[in-house]
RNA sequence: GCUUCCUUAGCUCAGCCGGUUAGAGCAUCUGACUGUUAAUCAGAGGGUCCCUGGUUCGAGCCCAGGAGGGAGCGCCA
């Protein structure tokens, strides 16, 4: 084959390709150059995998002076020979013929390089403030990988399970879908939006000809789809404008909302549960390098812990039997626990990874704590809601039977000053052919955090946006 | 939003009781070395000690205010 017909060759495949002595080329960003007058070795990475490709260069062909400009952090074109290595850390180098640097990258103020002898490299803290940089360094090629390996998981899941897709809206005229503070949407002018003759701002001239935001679940139109395609899921970015500074919150993340149709709090716990273990399961399947790595740099129980998931039942038990548990723990609580109550983060902790040491879904939640649209118990008490709980992240789903009688519902709005006028559609489907259905949200972040052993939820989504934190 | 800790070279960090010209490792640059792979060896350059104000003969160090970051909590996924 003519050179300039070669295609490029990820260097994944190459790796471990047995198909030797060809002519092959690469492309990818140079990790570090090393070598004498004699020989070069060129570490070379193009984001298909963890491991780099060795590129040799020899002097006969590539005088050091013409490798002047191949820094760490550049970008080239290789051209060569796939051989045998003749050292002793891969099985396969690339012999250079030809070296093209697409673009160079000045070692003196490019940020990531080699992490050295005896010490601990760029912290995760440094490499927010270079967002836009670190998808170039291990740790973030890995992350990315293994988040995109479950978003794809997870829709194979759902297509596997007869689900469907539904694209629920991101800008919604619902403030009252019950999740949270929302970020207002709007195109009037900040400085002077018109005004209506009582001075309050007149939305009627805005876009959308009244108050608009951005969504903080799709829940609530994924119930309209289930009530006619039976089986659906959600998947997209949502929003919440609260002032939240924890490792485990983000104002704009990523939701997966399973809803089916006749399924109950049952059904629900155990479509959330195989759904969680089918994940991990592929993985641990499908990356294992980037795993084994984030294993060995950060945490050495991680695939331990990920296995375990895999092959063990999650501890399920009633809101009240976890409140006696906790009563009678001889561990002493900072914040007491009473029923009627939320639990807190101590308390969730103490029941996961102290009391069961396994991933536990709490159900049967005091009605006074959880959302209007939650099935009541017949004690009416207590509503049919389940959260499941992981360790190390806390609440991983959220989700519960949903009230499908309509008169239960609109009792329960009025209780809790939810505007039925606002959600008459959502109202409609009590009315019109009105079924029991069930179903819960997964923050996909959280997931990500939980399966790469991160901890800290800016860490597992490229550009995160938190207070006060909004560049890239 | 609350509590608490932190901010010194590109990175990770020392810096004693407030006392001369600010320290190390790594990175970067220069040189040496015939296959390296956390390469090795020798040398060099590199500082708004987060910002503002104060105390003091003298502040990286003490005090006040501000900014930014981490951890924990609350809200939740």
């Amino acid at each position: 084959m003519p050179a300039d017909q070669l295609r490029r060759t990820r260097i994944q495949d190459l790796l471990q390709s047995t198909d030797l002595n060809r002519e092959v080329l690469v492309k990818g960003w140079v990790r570090t150059r090393r070598g004498n007058k004699y020989v070069q070795f060129i570490a070379l990475n193009d984001g298909s995998g963890l491991a780099t490709l060795q590129v040799v260069a020899d002097a006969e062909k590539f005088p050091e002076e013409s490798l002047k400009e191949i820094t760490t952090g550049a970008c080239i074109a290789v051209r060569g020979q796939l051989v045998a290595s003749q050292g002793k850390g891969q099985a396969v180098e690339v012999q250079a013929t030809s070296i093209e640097v697409l673009g160079t990258s000045d070692p003196e103020t490019y940020p990531i390089q080699r992490r050295g002898a005896d010490q601990k490299g760029i912290s995760l803290e440094a490499l927010r403030e270079i967002a836009h940089l670190r998808p170039r360094t291990n740790t973030f090629g890995a992350v990315l990988r293994i988040r995109h390996a479950l978003a794809f998981a997870i829709h194979q899941y759902f297509n596997d399970h007869g689900f469907y897709y539904v694209h629920t809206p991101i800008i919604t005229g619902s403030d009252a879908e019950g999740a949270g503070q929302m970020f207002r949407v709007t195109t009037l002018p900040p400085e002077h939006p018109p005004r209506t003759e009582d001075g309050s701002v007149d939305f009627s001239q805005d876009f959308f000809g009244k108050q608009t935001n951005l969504t903080v679940s799709g829940q609530l139109e994924g119930e309209l789809a289930a009530l006619a395609l039976g089986s659906v899921y959600t998947f997209g970015p949502t929003f919440r404008a609260e002032n939240s500074n924890t490792a485990r919150h983000l104002a704009e993340f990523w939701m997966i909302e399973p809803e089916v149709a006749f399924n109950d709090l049952a059904d629900n716990m155990d479509l959330a549960e195989d759904f969680l273990r089918s994940l991990v399961k592929y993985a641990l399947e499908h990356c294992a390098a980037d795993l084994q790595f984030l294993n060995d740099t950060y945490d050495k129980e991680l695939l331990g812990r990920l296995k375990f998931v895999t092959d063990n039942a999650f501890q399920r038990l009633t809101y009240t039997e976890a409140v006696e548990i906790l009563k009678s723990a001889k561990k002493k609580f900072e914040f007491p626990v009473d029923w009627g109550t939320d639990l807190q983060s101590e308390h969730e902790r103490y029941l996961v990874e102290k009391h069961f040491r396994k991933p536990v879904i709490l159900t049967n939640y005091p009605k006074e704590i959880k959302a209007f649209y939650m099935k009541l118990d017949d004690d009416g008490r207590t509503v049919r809601a389940m959260d499941v709980l992981f360790p190390g992240i806390g609440e991983i789903i959220g989700g519960s039977q949903r009230e499908e009688d309509l008169a239960k519902l609109q009792a329960r709005m009025a209780e809790m000053h939810v505007p039925e006028d606002e959600l008459w559609w959502y109202l409609d489907t009590r009315r019109f052919g009105t079924a029991p259905h069930a179903g819960f949200g997964l923050g996909f972040e959280r997931l990500v955090l939980f399966v790469t052993g991160m901890t800290n939820i800016r860490d597992v989504i490229p550009f995160p946006r938190f207070p006060k934190n909004a560049e890239f």
